[in-house]
DNA sequence: ATGTCTGGCGAAGCCAGA
């Protein structure tokens, strides 16, 4: 038994749709979780990703953020914003009015879909705002531990949590993205629960996830790894790869963000004796 | 390295956001 989940902030889900069709026709992943779809709910284009046999669940709103849980296997459970399982968090019904947070559960997995906010410079009111989310996140994250759960959190961070995940430490370390405060607030919502999977894989700087639209940051390959995969205990031991697909970056007009996937594997129960239904196909 | 790309508004270029 195999399921491969993946994430990719999409710049509009809208924009990109022959994109995300054609990568999901290419790779053929179970799930995939898309961040800012940039489309309110009636809009959002469900029937491109029906013919391809996948069904969505969505929290969108006109013009920015919003996420989106698309799925080949089916979809129990959705819940949509932190106040699904902070219903008295005063903080975290404020913070639904942008459509961040949505999970699902999908073959025994608690799929945790995440955009989390960019925060725009230090000096900005955005970044309090940042904060304020992550701080949510970690009451949300409590929460949801006391589910028991397995729990695969995948998204756009908006945060390198470390030198190696930055082309240029030295200048960026301590601006936007790269922040003491905010890198302490996503550890501080991560606990010891949840391990970031790229990196059981590979330790090396050089992987990134996002390349600034502005400074040619893709002709350069000055890139950022703030796209993660963060995996409870139990399915951590599942993991058998975790990749970023960083050839859609270059695409004609492409998203500036690269999807990434994670390849969760566990013996077939041999009651079951089945087939696998071929889940591996796609090589990772 | 304030640059590039997106959607909204509304009908063409500006503006906000990242």
């Amino acid at each position: 038994m195999a399921l491969r989940i993946a994430t990719w902030n999409v710049n509009s889900v809208r924009t990109r749709l022959d994109q995300v069709c054609a990568w999901l026709q290419a790779e053929a992943p179970d799930v995939l979780c898309l961040q800012e779809t940039k489309v309110a709910d009636d809009l959002f284009p469900h029937t491109a990703f029906e013919a391809l046999g996948y069904r969505a669940v969505i929290s969108g709103q006109k013009a920015y953020n919003g996420v989106a849980i698309l799925s080949r296997q089916p979809i129990e459970d959705v819940r949509v914003g932190f106040a699904a399982l902070l219903p008295d968090d005063p903080a975290a019904v404020e913070l639904g009015e942008q459509k961040r947070v949505i999970s699902a559960w999908i073959e025994g997995v608690r799929v945790l879909n995440l955009y989390v906010p960019n925060g725009s410079a230090l000096t900005s009111q955005k970044y309090p705002y940042k904060l304020e989310w992550l701080a949510c996140l970690r009451r949300y994250l409590e929460a949801q531990d006391a589910q028991g759960e397995p729990l695969a959190m995948v998204g756009d961070f908006n945060i390198a949590l470390e030198a190696r995940d930055i082309h240029d430490p030295e200048r960026l370390s301590g601006g936007i993205m790269a922040s003491d405060p905010e890198r302490q607030a996503l550890r501080d919502a991560l606990g010891d629960r949840l391990e970031d999977v790229f990196r059981v894989f590979e330790p090396d700087a050089g992987h990134w996830s996002w390349w600034d639209y502005r400074t040619g940051a893709w002709d350069r390959d000055t890139g950022w790894r703030i796209d993660h995969i963060y995996l409870s205990e139990e399915l951590l031991a599942c993991a058998t790869a975790c990749v970023i697909h960083r050839d859609q970056r270059g695409n004609e007009q492409p998203s500036d963000h690269a999807p990434v996937t994670v390849r969760l594997a566990w013996p077939t129960d041999p009651a079951e004796d089945g087939d696998g239904e071929g889940d591996d196909a796609g090589g990772w």
